[in-house]
DNA sequence: GCCGTTTTCGGCCCGACTGTTTTCAGTCG
């Protein structure tokens, strides 16, 4: 092997998800270390806007670094760091401040109330630069001596000592679809309040990001002399388990389950300019109020303010960005990607469930699903539905009770003879199976099989063991025998337990697009692994999207919603959206 | 460190709650 190729080997190419954290982390470091806020902020915008950015930065460097001062928020300096880290897999000035930085103060500005200026602190007037030595330390009664520190942020440390390791446990965030059911819960117990006029719920989850750090909700009274109420009434919800604070106008409590919810309250005036307010996204509110500011407004969460203080709008959010000179736009798109005042103002006009003609992914009894073909058209049809794809496991997935050819063939033929039956009802189901590509590397079933079916679904279950690179190949050689339809979860990683790499991602999409293979917008509670960048790095290259619900009983149909949001936030229109044709064209397209 | 329809310098979003203060800094969202 020659020394270059060892060189590469050992320089592991620096993903966007690794430096947008690397950045993220200098942005820690130097909070600490008392640098200026500004500098810092520059570090926070560079790594949410990488973060959200549907291309590698080392496709990027590649092609031309000059490029990289295209993407917002990055300059010169963050600009060389960024091409350095892709093409020596280092960065200089990052190394010197974990010089100067112990790991173990990062880990500290983890615990709730304890900033950057505490941790300096500590670290500084009590040689303090790990969690375990802080709980000692509060433990022996050592912390009270320092100034700023008395008996009350003492006991508050136990306890958000304790938060901070259970938290940590879980990776700090929950999956949307558990974070829509807690949500809708406490929504239903504030209503029963008849001071509660108006309720909602705000932050990432109306967003629909695919997962949720904390819960916002927001109320409005007739008089604010009714929030005390509201607030005694929201601490006495049966799943609290802590109250972290509580005021008149906000108030933040730990769920036995260890998600945090904050409530406000506001005057009716005031909800719209809450809503929009702590909907976020952060990056999307900096710049919608930078915009106010321009304009001699001032906009907060109470409203829109003129230059003598006189409030213009606030009660709804349509009329808050109405006032700023923007038209009002869906929550899934407020993430800072050029929606307010980038190049490409112009919206898309996303996919919406009316336009959703069918599913091209579930399962019956025949695999490891709950019910029979025809119960699942039934569902199918009452969402108004001109079709479905039964797409039940391959015998790879031997604990889901998958097919082999013979059971499939039978299958098939059950499939045929419910589609007899439903034909005067204009309804069709297109039979399928959903293999997986990681198995053995071949399709689970012989060509000639395959070719019986309208439509096959690959997919790439979990495999933790495999190397990134391993899995692209598989992926590439599968999708290269032209047999495959719609390709689902590229990632095979579950939300939470591993991100997928993006260089690995934008080779599978290259492929997919070679072979003009759709890629699965999975809704299935537990997945939802094909994110928004993905979405728009699908889009860039004319590929079909196919937003499925994998639902494994009828149940489940319903849950194509989620999957459609996130896609909204990756805006998808509905020229892209497979399942959005009508069963004539969706044929012309499989053929 | 980034940015520009007040442009190459001088700005950079806004407010609630807490604890320990004696009028506010730190933290958080």
């Amino acid at each position: 092997m020659s020394t270059k190729f060892i060189i590469y080997d050992i320089i592991h190419a620096m993903e966007n998800l690794e430096i947008a954290e690397i950045f993220e982390t200098i942005a820690d470091m130097l909070e600490i270390k008392g640098e200026n806020v500004f500098k810092i902020r520059s570090y926070r915008n560079a790594a949410a806007s990488i973060e959200g950015l549907p291309v590698t930065l080392k496709s990027i460097v590649e092609k031309n670094p000059k490029e990289l001062l295209d993407i917002p928020g990055i300059g010169k300096g963050i600009g060389e760091k960024i091409e350095e880290l892709v093409t020596k897999g280092k960065c200089t000035y990052f190394n010197e401040l974990k010089k100067e930085t112990p790991a173990g103060l990062l880990d500290m500005l983890g615990i709730s109330g304890l900033g950057p200026k505490k941790v300096a602190l500590i670290y500084k007037e009590a040689g303090i630069d790990s969690v375990a030595k802080l709980e000692k330390a509060v433990d022996d009664k050592k912390l009270s001596k320092l100034p700023g520190f008395a008996a009350k942020s003492e006991e508050k440390l136990i306890k958000a000592i304790a938060d901070y390791k259970k938290l940590k446990a879980t990776a700090g965030r929950f999956r949307l679809s558990m974070a829509k059911g807690v949500v809708e819960d406490i929504k239903d117990y504030l209503s029963e309040l008849k001071e509660v006029k108006n309720i909602d719920h705000a932050g990432s989850l109306r967003r629909w990001k695919e997962t949720i750090g904390d819960l916002d909700i927001l109320v409005s009274c007739k008089s604010m002399n009714d929030s005390e109420k509201v607030m005694d009434y929201f601490v006495n919800y049966n799943g609290v388990k802590d109250i972290s604070l509580k005021g008149d106008t906000k108030t933040t409590v730990v769920l036995k389950n260890n998600m945090q919810v904050d409530l406000r309250v506001v005057e009716e005036k005031s909800f719209g300019a809450a809503m929009q307010y702590f909907t976020g996204s952060k990056e999307h509110n900096v710049v919608f109020r930078e915009m106010a500011k321009k304009k001699g407004l001032k906009v907060n969460e109470y409203g829109v303010f003129d230059s003598k203080d006189n409030q213009i709008a606030g009660k709804t959010e349509e009329e808050v960005y109405k006032a700023v000179g923007v038209k009002w736009m869906t929550p899934e798109l407020r993430e800072n990607r050029g929606e307010l005042n980038g190049k490409n103002a112009k919206l898309p006009s996303l996919i919406e469930m009316a336009h959703i003609k069918g599913d091209l992914h579930m399962h019956t009894t025949a695999s490891d699903g709950a019910n029979t073909i025809m119960e699942m058209a039934e569902s199918a049809m009452k969402l108004g539905y001109e079709y479905i794809a039964i797409t039940d496991h391959s015998k790879a997935v031997g604990v889901a009770h998958g097919l082999d050819e013979k059971r499939l063939l039978k299958h098939i033929k059950d499939i045929d003879a419910v589609n007899e039956e439903l034909k005067k009802k204009k309804f069709r189901i297109l039979k399928g199976a959903e293999v997986d590509i990681l198995s053995d590397g071949s399709l689970d079933y012989d060509k000639k099989t395959l070719e019986k079916l309208d439509i096959v679904v690959a997919a790439v279950h979990s495999n933790f063991n495999m190397k990134e690179e391993d899995m692209t190949e598989r992926i590439t050689k599968a999708l290269s025998t032209g047999l495959v339809n719609i390709l689902a979860h590229p990632t095979g990683r579950l939300i939470n337990q591993r991100e997928p790499y993006a260089v690995h991602m934008e080779k599978v999409m290259d492929c997919a697009a070679k072979y003009n293979v759709a890629m699965e917008v999975n809704s299935y509670p537990e997945r939802l692994d094909l994110k928004d960048t993905h979405c728009m790095m699908a889009q860039d290259r004319g590929l079909k999207i196919s937003i499925a619900s994998d639902s494994h009983s009828k149940a489940g149909l319903p849950n194509i919603e989620y999957g459609i949001h996130v896609a909204r936030r990756g805006w998808v229109t509905k020229d892209s959206v497979l399942n959005a044709l009508s069963v004539d064209e969706l044929f012309k397209w499989l053929t």
